[in-house]
RNA sequence: GGUCCCAUGGUCAAGAGGUUAAGACGAGACCCUCUCAAGGUCUAAUCCCGAGUUCGAUUCUCGGUGGGAUCACCA
């Protein structure tokens, strides 16, 4: 007769400590009331996915606000889809949204007295625990192979049973110890499955901080546990880690209800407290048929948060769009406070809304114009050198020419009470303000202009000439445009479109005709911000250059 | 298919047993205007369906329908 332990001992004659150990070597954590331990716990197996920002946006939110801690643990177990590097790349594009971990695995180190936080390091804590529940003899080696398991499910299918292993179906939960060691010691490939002592016909009840209580079906699959390869699976790695982690809230996709009786059950057969949960609403997209879908990293582009940063998005924009998915209150909230200090937003789970949202990119779009037109020219400065610099190595050559120079052209219209909302995003911001560099000028001038075909190449030569005597480098706004309006009354142009419209005979076109042949002559294209101001920018000397330029080319 | 979650304009959504059913993004119109952006004013657009409870249901209950998630030695 084998017994449970000696069992144990066979499968694992190397782990001498016991769960008690770990439950020492883990204490309580000295927190304040009230306080929660929330986690992120991403796998590195490519970028950070935008559903995954948000799920982090949450648990560091939620540990701020109550004085807790925020960890970030590896998931590192599935060696086959992990993809070198990528945990690094998490951590720093999560830095980049100023979600930053109070500890846990920072990247190249780890950090906090309750790691490792490497579910690769953590073979031993994860052997002990499942060396415990096989004396117990809530866990058994299971020696199906990958065949028998077809088998077991093709039977089930053709039988309309509920698919899996479990029941009558577990095979090898029914084996004795002294077959098990037989196996065993023949070197038969196992892994260990938990024994299920659910049933599936009874239901639970539930708690979700979002979703409130409901009731789901018990576990009864006898899940696997630990892999062939002497890894844990998720659902043992979550419980084991986040008891010994002291984690208070377990923040997570809704992907992962189905999957909670799994969790409660092993947490009650370990004798545990299970952590309370929190599931979140999946972003969804539309796709080609106008069904909504999870946002999926290999199809749509903006599923991966380095998509935004590759367009240049101020990352600002992209975290107060996501507060607005998050609490439907934020939104009001934001406007309040005028787009400023969202950390001081309390945010509430109660507040959340339980189906998910389809990424808007057009309100992603209205957010990052707010912020980008409340920052100062320094700011805009920094914010386009640290983006140029990473992804766009033109736009980091032309601010660099002059950073004077284009923040000068950054500020056009910008230290008012309203100041101009055309700039969402760093990636198309060269192309707004090319035509302020000489050298993009001179390729606009490669095209056809834009001019009015109304006007022949004598009367806009003629306009612009009386035009150049009258730059407004001396006077102001007001005293140069009424004087333009003048020259255009001289020669012929109604003073404003209403009076043109009246009387279209009575005159060559209206002002704003002039202004828009000064307009192409200065840039080469019919739409700019305030002319006033873009000739100010430019220098007297360019735009007479210019204008020289564009007549004689005629 | 089983199980679970969800259901107010195009999108994000507030809302209470009786409301003209908020607000924001977007769209359209007008005003302002040198164009664009901004700003101002305005407009269009929503309670999935069916029963039940009720004097009264978009709101509560049930059923349907629709959408989503999940059913691995992946997380």
């Amino acid at each position: 007769m084998i017994t449970n332990q000696e069992l144990a001992n066979l499968i694992f004659p190397n782990v001498t400590e016991t769960v008690e150990d770990l439950e020492k070597e883990f204490p309580k954590r000295q927190l304040p009331e009230g306080a929660e331990v929330t986690r992120f716990a991403p796998s590195p197996t490519g970028f950070l996915h935008t559903g995954s920002l948000f799920t982090s946006l949450i648990c560091r939110k939620v540990a701020t606000q109550t004085r807790g801690v925020f960890f970030v643990r590896l998931e590192d177990t599935d060696t086959k889809r992990e993809i070198q590097g990528s945990g690094e790349e998490l951590l720093e594009q999560l830095k980049i949204f100023n979600i930053v971990p109070d500890e846990g695995y920072m990247g190249n180190s780890q950090k906090g007295n309750y790691g490792p936080y490497v579910q690769s390091q953590r073979a031993d804590i994860y052997r002990a625990v499942i060396k415990h529940l096989i004396i117990l003899g809530k866990a058994y080696p299971c020696f199906c192979t990958p065949h028998d398991l077809n088998e077991i499910r093709a039977r089930q299918e053709s039988a309309k049973l509920v698919p899996g292993y479990y029941g009558q179906f577990a095979k090898c939960r029914f084996l004795t110890n002294e077959e098990r060691a037989t196996r065993l010691l023949a070197g038969e490939p196992f892994v260990i499955r938990f024994k299920s002592s659910g049933n599936h016909i009874r239901k639970i009840r539930v708690h979700d901080l979002v979703h409130g209580t409901f009731e789901i079906a018990q576990n009864d699959q006898d899940i696997v546990i630990y892999k062939s390869d002497g890894l844990p699976t998720y659902h043992f790695a979550h419980v084991v880690d986040d008891h010994f982690m002291k984690t208070t809230t377990v923040i997570r996709g809704e992907e992962w209800i189905a999957s909670l009786p799994i969790h409660l059950e092993l947490f009650e057969a370990l004798g545990w407290k299970a952590p309370l949960y929190a599931h979140l609403p999946v972003i969804m997209k539309l796709d080609e048929n106008g069904n909504r879908r999870k946002l999926s990293k290999r199809l749509d582009s903006e599923a991966a948060v380095s998509y935004f940063l590759q367009d240049g998005y101020p990352s600002e924009a992209l975290i107060m769009y996501l507060m607005t998915i998050a609490n439907s209150n934020f939104e009001e909230w934001i406007f309040l406070h005028h787009f400023e200090k969202m950390e001081d937003f309390i945010f509430s789970f109660n507040k959340m809304s339980l189906d998910g949202a389809l990424f808007d990119i057009g309100k992603l779009n209205f957010f990052a114009r707010e912020i980008l037109a409340k920052k100062t020219k320094e700011e805009i400065y920094d914010m386009a050198v640290a983006y140029a610099d990473k992804y766009q190595p033109k736009l980091l050559e032309v601010i660099k020419r002059s950073p004077s120079y284009f923040m000068e052209i950054m500020n056009i219209e910008r230290e008012k009470e309203n100041p101009r909302k055309d700039y969402e995003k760093f990636g198309d911001l060269l192309s707004s303000i090319n035509f302020f560099y000489d050298d993009f000028y001179q390729d606009l001038l490669k095209g056809p202009l834009p001019f009015n075909e109304r006007f022949n190449k004598q009367t806009i030569s003629r306009v612009l000439i009386a035009l150049k005597e009258q730059l407004p480098f001396a006077v102001d706004e007001q005293t140069w445009f009424a004087s333009m309006k003048n020259i255009g009354i001289t020669l012929g142009f109604a003073p404003n479109g209403k009076t043109y419209k009246n009387d279209p005979d009575k005159y060559l076109g209206s002002i704003g005709d002039v202004a828009e042949m000064l307009r192409i002559a200065l840039t080469g294209r019919k739409n700019s911000p305030n002319l006033y101001y873009v000739m100010k920018v430019l220098t007297k000397e360019r735009c007479d250059k210019r204008i020289e330029q564009i007549i004689s080319s005629f």
